[in-house]
DNA sequence: ACAATTACCTGTATGC
DNA sequence: TGCATACAGGTAATTG
């Protein structure tokens, strides 16, 4: 599932193919994966317009366009943005396809068609729908030991919960949050107050790791996940507890654990996290 | 005001 | 073999 490492591989395999590269027309199979403006209107604005930079805010991609016009895109579960020549076959569940004008394709492929695409101008970026209040950037420099300190005072609900809550830290979602509990020694039960300043110091080194992680790895692809360039990432081969119920901890060799927190299923050791 | 639950979707794995 | 069921999980909407 695209996760922060996921949608930075994206971006950065998009990036070379993309700039300064115009949308010469758009076809859209799903008009439902638009949420705003309307299909009709998204094909119109989106045509002949430039594609200037690409971004990335927690686990949204965006596409900075000429006009002062932005394209986002949110991946969700299965969601895939690849480029292809345009002889390719159409993958099924493919929902939207940017042509460009060295007529390579851009396409939009979700098989759960969870993810959703937004056209906004520039400056409607940080108030359209789940940015707007998106928490800080975990591997931003201005990301310090204080700011997650600070997220986890005061808060009761388990630190695996408020790992995974997006507005107050973007882009963790459920594979990396259990992979750097596991890292940092810290079970994911425990309330985020009642973590100590060493453990909080020790969660954030492991939340820097295991990110950076995934992007030099291209992503975790268990099922779905392919980058821009429709590759496969290999972060999964490095998991060392998410997907790994009942095999033994690579620390100590006791079975891993795995239980439900908030509806979300959480792989542990119960022996090397305290 | 906030927390918990459900809806959104389809492919895959499992049980009988 | 076939059918029903559970599960995967990010976010928004709904319910409590």
């Amino acid at each position: 599932m695209p996760e922060l490492p996921e949608v930075e591989t994206v971006k950065r395999t998009l990036t070379p193919y993309l700039i300064n590269k115009r949308i010469a027309r758009v076809k859209i199979y799903h008009p439902g994966v638009i949420t705003i403006p309307d299909p009709d209107t998204f094909s119109n604005l989106i045509t002949e317009k430039i594609i200037k930079s690409l971004g990335r805010r927690g686990k949204y991609i965006i596409f900075h366009l000429s006009e002062g016009y932005c394209l986002i895109g949110h991946l969700r579960m299965t969601g895939q943005l690849t480029l292809t020549s345009p002889d390719a076959p159409l993958l099924p569940h493919t929902h939207v396809v940017f042509t460009l004008d060295n007529d390579s394709q851009l396409r939009w492929v979700d098989t759960r068609r969870f993810g959703r695409l937004y056209l906004v101008k520039e400056e409607e970026l940080s108030t359209t729908a789940g940015l707007k209040k998106l928490g800080p950037e975990p591997l931003d420099p201005a990301f310090k030991v204080k700011d997650l300190a600070n997220i986890c005072s005061g808060r009761k609900k388990p630190i695996k919960q408020v790992l995974l809550d997006q507005t107050l830290i973007a882009g963790i979602g459920n594979i990396y949050a259990d992979e750097m509990l596991f890292l940092a020694g810290v079970d994911p039960r425990r309330a985020a107050s009642s973590l100590t300043l060493e453990e909080i110091k020790r969660l954030y080194e492991a939340m820097k790791t295991s990110l950076e992680q995934g992007i030099k790895n291209n992503g975790t692809s268990i099922r779905d996940y392919v980058d821009g360039s429709g590759k496969r990432g290999s972060n999964q081969d490095f998991l060392k507890v998410y997907g790994r119920a009942n095999k033994p901890c690579l620390f100590c060799g006791e079975p891993l654990l795995r239980i439900k927190i908030g509806g979300r299923s959480t792989h542990f050791c119960s022996h090397c996290q305290k």
